[in-house]
DNA sequence: CCTACACATGAACAACTGTTCATACATTCA
DNA sequence: TGAATGTATGAACAGTTGTTCATGTGTAGG
């Protein structure tokens, strides 16, 4: 597993996708299972229009994705490295 | 393990840190042991200006330490969680 | 002391980021 | 088709971030 400067750049844009409040917000609500662009706003208390531009940096990086359903369009995590990256930073943080 | 709302926002700021090619590659680099800043600097072909202002975020967030060696300042991560963080993110990235 | 070396730090500036506002697109139902 | 609901998107703007440049601090040796 030889890692080139190419992954290591990758690798800080993975990071600049979890590094924020918002996004860091969704993942978080998306850990208890797949929740529409409503309830998102709900559960953010946030303006709808912020929370869909941030999920389409979510979807772009891949960390979840969208299954529409008559007018909604449910969210989930992409897959389960999302949930184990978020956990081991939160590791870090309550043993701080 | 309650939850709650600061914790997020720490979370988002533990993964800003993460989140900058600079900084990754300072880690990476210290996961083979400590290193000087005059070291660092030749590995990333870097000024020396910007490594120091990074490696102060790095201190600030508590993922280095520094250590006082004559001249040098020996810099090595913090604690295991930095490099499990960077290895779980990494997982996402050559599975991607 | 004075110089050289190793590192830190403040100011400044360009580049990037996230929100808001307005509007467009998509789907359902009457 | 028209209205209502759910979601996406573009422009614009303020706030943030990372680098450079210049300078300051700390340490060792002569």
């Amino acid at each position: 597993m030889g890692i080139i400067e190419e992954d290591l750049f990758d690798l800080a844009e993975l990071f600049k996708v979890f590094g924020d409040s918002t996004r860091i917000k969704i993942i978080y609500s998306l850990i208890d299972g797949e929740k529409n662009v409503t309830n998102l706003v709900e559960d953010l208390n946030m303006s709808q229009s912020a929370v869909s531009h941030q999920l389409r940096i979510l979807k772009t990086a891949k960390l979840v994705r969208g299954r529409r359903d008559g007018k909604a369009i449910f969210y989930s995590l992409d897959d389960d490295h999302v949930k184990a990256i978020f956990e081991k930073g939160l590791e870090h943080i309550v043993h701080g």
